[in-house]
DNA sequence: CTTGGCACTCGGTCGTCGGGAGTGCCAGGC
DNA sequence: GCCTGGCACTCCCGACGACCGAGTGCCAAG
């Protein structure tokens, strides 16, 4: 009984801290939430959420603020995902559709996404190693130059030019693509190392430097993960967090511009489409621990593809920004299926 | 005489005052730069320059800082583009070495520049419409689901998603991209519209519903311009501009967030290989009117295809970033020509 | 366990006050 | 005619101190 009201304690802490971004004292608590009892009552109370470290005060005798911990304990326990409202999803419907190709969606939605949160948007490309290859495509440049061109069924394409230098015919060209086609079409990224393994084998000596390097870029486009590649928006947002947290906007700023601290970011809750929340110090991202990350997997068919989500400031709209990362990705999903 | 003094004076206090950040008052002008007069005679000159509004005082009695059309003289008439170190050369060189597809040589090139010059970088994507057809690929996905992909002699690879909402065979497939190829590789793509022109007259009255949407996406590819694509990189400099006018750091993300804002930034200059600097207020972008813009167009063979630069704080070092620009779109230029 | 009372802490704001940097002007000298 | 030293003036800035108010912790009583 006791332990509930001091949890409510907590809620309203965090809500109101949420709201006006000022440390929070135990009189207007009283004021703005009917909790029924006195300020000295709330004292006692939040004397002992301190002890447990869910709350802090900046400074002796001034109003509490929530810990990483405090947001902690009312994520998981305290607050249920808000659902949007009709007309932002209606809102979303209309800004995601017309979607030329896969690049717009992904710039759609990482755009619709860090203006419903005000907050930095990231969204990561669909896992390509999981997707099969529809097409293939070679392109001679120049006497020595192909542009070897790799289509997924994801819809994403990858482009590559090779050197060969060694002299390539426009037979050779024709023969290799035909070749390469019927080894690869339908077959799993993954399994595209396996399959042409041998086709080297099967030209004269005198083509196989050439064919060797086309093929070592193949198997170098399908192996590296370009699926790892992540895309921005709502920088210009921080801006807004700045506010209090002043000064910090660098060290954020550089950890964004960073693909590999992204792709960390989305990367450590791989392939699930479980709303995903990390907490202030509990990102390992150096220059990130003023902030909290929100991300969740997204599907094409019933497979989860990549993951997409915000990175904001600890003192954020939990329920709001889970309800609204949580809703892009559906619509994301069910563009990327539909499209199949 | 006295004019040359004057003008000498106003290099003294730009050079300065991108030094230190702080207005330059007449006394520690003298004690830098060997002038060979007092103070006074100093401030004499600053007096006359401030009739002529080339510089201004942030208050009665404090040091002098430059205005916009003070850094303008001093771009204009008082300085020298600064040729890189040959260090700083070699690492150009071989931090664009080894870029693999156009996509890599602009995200180096970007990223480079930002580094050199510890500002914010931009690079728009070579021109399309000037380049010609090198490749053209249909692949069947779904009953009624073509992919178009289009490559350019740039290197640039367009695609689209074309949803006919009429069946489309292999076969007209097939027959379809052997028409098209023979009528568009080699041509420009300005010229494509003309050439594609009577390709759906010379189908089946069944097929022309696919034809017609297919043809319809490729004429848009061609003319939408598509080579208006820019990258950005180093925002997170941005931060370092802000010791000083710090707030003013939001308008400037926003600003270039918008695509369409670095188009008219980077456009504003089209198609001239010679560097271009706006100072201040001289842009007309909303926001960014405490920024200069440096840019420059850089080339493929002879003709210049697009442009590149730079967008920093007013106060900044114009011989060194005039340098780093110039080397980079050079540099770009090469890498793009022998990439033929 | 709750509550009202009370003393205490401490951050933020405001006004005051020199110090210092810099200016403009003037009269004298080259 | 131009340069120069001197001088009075302006004004920003930082330091200092006082005050106010919000908020706390503790205690004794209900």
């Amino acid at each position: 009984m006791v332990e509930d009201r001091r949890l409510s304690v907590l809620r309203a802490i965090v809500e109101d801290y949420v709201a006006t971004h000022e440390p929070v004292g135990s009189r207007s608590l009283v004021e703005r939430h009917s909790l029924g009892v006195s300020p000295a009552t709330i004292r006692n109370d939040m004397a002992a959420l301190e002890d447990e470290g869910l709350i802090a005060q900046p400074h002796t005798s001034a109003g509490r603020v929530p810990t990483d911990q405090g947001y902690r304990v009312f994520v998981d326990r305290l607050s249920q995902v808000k659902p949007l409202s009709g007309a932002e999803k209606r809102a979303i419907g209309s800004f995601l559709d017309g979607a030329v190709d896969l690049d717009d969606v992904m710039l759609r939605s990482v755009k619709l996404l860090s203006q419903l949160t005000k907050q930095v948007a990231l969204i990561q490309y669909p896992s390509l190693t999981r997707s099969t290859v529809r097409h293939l495509e070679l392109v001679g440049l120049a006497p020595t130059r192909v542009l070897l061109v790799l289509i997924a069924d994801t819809g994403r394409v990858e482009q590559r030019i090779v050197d060969a230098s060694a002299p390539i015919t426009d037979d050779l060209i024709g023969r290799l693509r035909a070749r390469l086609l019927e080894r690869v079409v339908g077959v799993r990224l993954v399994d595209v190392a396996g399959t042409v393994a041998d086709v080297v084998e099967q030209f004269e000596a005198l083509d196989r430097p050439a064919v060797t390097a086309i093929v070592a870029t193949l198997l170098e486009t399908v192996v590296e993960r370009h699926e790892e590649r992540v895309m921005l928006a709502g920088t210009a947002n921080l801006a807004a967090f700045g506010e209090d947290f002043n000064g910090a906007v660098r060290p954020v700023l550089e950890a964004l511009e960073e693909q590999m601290v992204l792709l960390r970011l989305l990367g450590e809750s791989r392939s699930s489409d479980v709303l995903s929340v990390r907490i202030g110090h509990e990102n390992e991202v150096e220059g990130l621990s003023a902030t909290s990350v929100v991300t969740v997997g997204y599907s094409r068919g019933d497979e989860v593809v990549a993951q997409l989500g915000v990175v904001g400031p600890t003192r954020m709209d939990y329920p709001g920004t889970m309800g609204s990362v949580r809703a892009v990705a559906r619509y994301v999903g069910r563009i990327l299926t539909e499209q199949q």
